[in-house]
RNA sequence: GGGGUAGUAGCUCAGUUGGUUAGAGCGCCUGCCUGUCACGCAGGAGGCCGCGGGUUCAAGUCCCGUCUAUCCCGCCA
């Protein structure tokens, strides 16, 4: 049939209403007369006789198309692959030896009766099948609408999907009550840069996008929700890594009356829910718990990777007075030497080597000291410098046996952990390419790393920061060490780590208006006129009743890429942004008009590289 | 802002110590083919070797600069 859409233009309408999905029909189904719409997802021409895959999202059925029927001969030049089609025609059997065992309609097939073309495709710049994994990013977030049509990426969005749906099931069932909170906020410059939103009733005036909730969720708890949560959009305008981009997806949680017991029993529980939901995976509860000191003295870092051990160790026992000074010198005056034993790499290569030390040169190394274990002899660049009694200390440390290799990093205690830190995933990653470790992505090890301190001293600005954020309850036996000695007070933090990746975060808060406007001014030594304008509302609002409370907010797109056992998180937003902030596909962001900026009283001042 | 890696056909890549006319697989086009399912067979088209400069008798290859993408550091209360 044919419409007329005025200046001449006819298009056909679409007559041919799907009957079933095309991974929906069976042999049982034989006889039946059915329509399928969807893509073409390959052609296979014998010349006379043309089957064709015919896709929807959930699936393929094969569709036999025959010469002999006049009428779809003459359409057949318009069946390419990605072009959209309806068809209908009769279910049958596919007869001896020619049913496709990998198809999950593989047993029948459709002979069409009829075929209508609803939109022929231009051929696309990539193919739309699994090869497509391999194709630059830029290519396929341009045209991002074909990238989405491929199986991996329509599992991605169900999964997701099935991720937020486990998530809001189980709150509900708490008792939680999913609160919308505003997207235009005001600026609150301590943190994340923020995007402004100028105001055009307001001149000069401007609102910033949400770095997280957390003021409104605290105003919540005062306001007597007591259990809120919210899949929340929050905003960032920091530079990109894999696993951030500007804008992103939190589950963000706040409840009164509880502590972190509490807390973590009801973070188990979602894990255990979402993880049952979505992958069927059944994991173990409770969780591991771990201090911050350990998980730095440990493993180096504050959001290890429990799925394989390389861990360091100690060594300031025995070089306090060794007479390798670069180590004796550096415990004299406070700091560590740590060491960790990289089992069975020291057959790695030159280029390895260096990239190892670059790692650590990064993370402020001097330089990269080893120890390499082969045919019974240590060979070091160091070891000349070791007596008979620290190489016998050490081999009993670190048990080292042949065919491995000891990293040590000798700095003040905290950096010489992160070097070491750094350089035990690359080795891990390199003993993984050799087949000598196994890092299972199927395997799940979750992990609370708890004692986090309060604040800590920023060099550039002369002054305490707050590590989590200015809210969170100190641990109250440490709350008299506020004025005395601040970087010794621990704060009742808690992160959520899964496989070296720190899921979420969160803490209980101060709800007393003395403490919070203490560690304001006394502590973070914020100016008292900076601390009304900024957060006067909310000590004002804690003067009313506020409830004890605390919270947590979990990366739901970093949840998801886990699940998905994806690289990036890139690969779990249906429109990512790349690493400039820029989405492909619409060209976002764009130039505004003169009168835009015009109407927002604000002007655009370019850098001088960028003019002209 | 800094460091690493990459950029050759629509896509994924190869291209030796600098040396004739830059290749492969997939895709695309044409033809043949009635049981394929990554169908097959035959033929064909398709290249600013990211861009600019330099070295050289000669540059995809070496040097310098630059752009783009990506990974990391800084940054991310």
């Amino acid at each position: 049939m044919l419409v007329s859409r005025g200046q001449g233009v006819f298009i056909a309408a679409f007559m041919m209403k799907r009957s079933h999905h095309c991974s929906q029909l069976r042999a049982s189904d034989e006889g039946s007369t059915v329509t399928l719409s969807g893509w073409v997802d390959s052609v296979r021409d014998h010349g006379g006789i043309l089957f064709v895959d015919l896709r929807d999202r959930e699936g393929l059925t094969q569709i036999v198309l025959d010469p002999s029927n006049v009428g779809l001969e003459s359409k057949f030049a318009s069946i390419k692959p990605e072009s959209v089609i309806s068809v209908s025609g009769v279910v049958e059997k596919r007869f001896g030896g020619t049913a496709n065992v990998k198809l999950a309609t593989g047993e029948i097939e459709v002979h069409a009766t009829d075929l209508e073309i609803l939109n022929v495709s231009k051929t696309p710049p990539f193919p739309m099948d699994d090869s497509a994994d391999k194709v630059s990013e830029d290519l396929r977030m341009t045209h991002r609408y074909l990238d989405l049509r491929r199986a991996t990426n329509t599992k991605m969005l169900r999964m997701r999907h099935k991720t937020s749906k486990a998530i809001r099931d189980y709150m509900d069932e708490q008792a939680f009550i999913e609160v919308e909170t505003p997207m235009l906020f005001k600026s609150t410059p301590e943190g994340a840069r923020e995007f402004l939103v100028p105001s055009r009733m307001n001149p000069g005036a401007f609102y910033a996008l949400p770095q997280s909730p957390q003021q409104y969720k605290q105003m919540l708890m005062v306001g007597g929700v007591e259990r809120y949560y919210q899949l929340a959009r929050c905003f960032r305008d920091e530079d990109l890594r894999a696993d951030r981009q500007p804008e992103f997806t939190q589950l963000d949680i706040e409840l009164s009356f509880i502590d972190r017991e509490d807390m973590y029993a009801l973070i188990e529980g979602l894990m255990k829910q979402v993880w049952k939901d979505v992958i069927g995976v059944d994991i173990e509860t409770p969780f591991l718990r771990m201090s911050y000191f350990d998980a730095m003295n440990r493993f180096g870092v504050d959001k290890p990777d429990m799925r394989f051990g390389l861990e360091l160790k100690d060594c300031c026992e025995i070089f306090k007075s060794s007479s390798f000074k670069v180590f004796s010198a550096t415990i004299e005056s406070g700091g560590a030497v740590k060491a960790f034993n990289a089992k069975g790499l020291a057959d790695l290569t030159q280029g390895e080597l260096r990239s190892l030390e670059d790692s650590a040169k990064a993370l402020g190394a001097k330089g990269l000291a080893f120890i390499k274990c082969e045919g019974g002899e240590w060979k070091s660049p160091i070891v000349k410098f070791f007596s008979e009694e620290e190489k016998a200390a050490l081999s009993e440390l670190l048990q080292i046996e042949d065919g491995d290799i000891v990293f040590f990093a000798a700095s003040e205690w905290e950096r010489a952990c992160a070097i070491l830190g750094r350089v035990r995933l690359d080795a891990a990653q390199l003993l993984v390419k050799r087949g000598k470790l196994t890092i299972d992505p199927s395997e799940y090890k979750f992990l609370w790393v708890i004692e986090f301190p309060l604040m800590l001293f920023d060099e550039d600005e002369g002054r305490f920061v707050s590590s989590h954020h200015p809210f969170t309850a100190p641990v109250v036996e440490d709350i008299p060490l506020l004025d005395s000695d601040p970087k010794a007070v621990r704060g009742q933090h808690y992160d959520l780590v899964l496989n070296g990746v720190e899921l979420g975060g969160g803490s209980i808060r101060i709800h007393q208006p003395e403490l919070q406007k203490k560690v304001f001014e006394d502590v973070l030594k914020i100016p008292a006129d900076v601390v009304e304008s900024r957060f006067g509302y909310m000590l004002k609002a804690f003067e009313y009743g506020a409830p004890p409370h605390g919270g947590i907010a979990f990366g739901l797109d970093r949840m998801v890429t886990i699940l998905t056992q994806r690289s990036s998180i890139r690969d779990v937003i249906a429109f990512p942004k790349n690493q400039k902030g820029q989405e492909m596909m619409t060209a976002s962001p764009g130039i505004a008009t003169e009168k835009q900026l015009r109407d927002l009283h604000i002007k655009a001042v370019l850098p001088k590289k960028e003019e002209k």
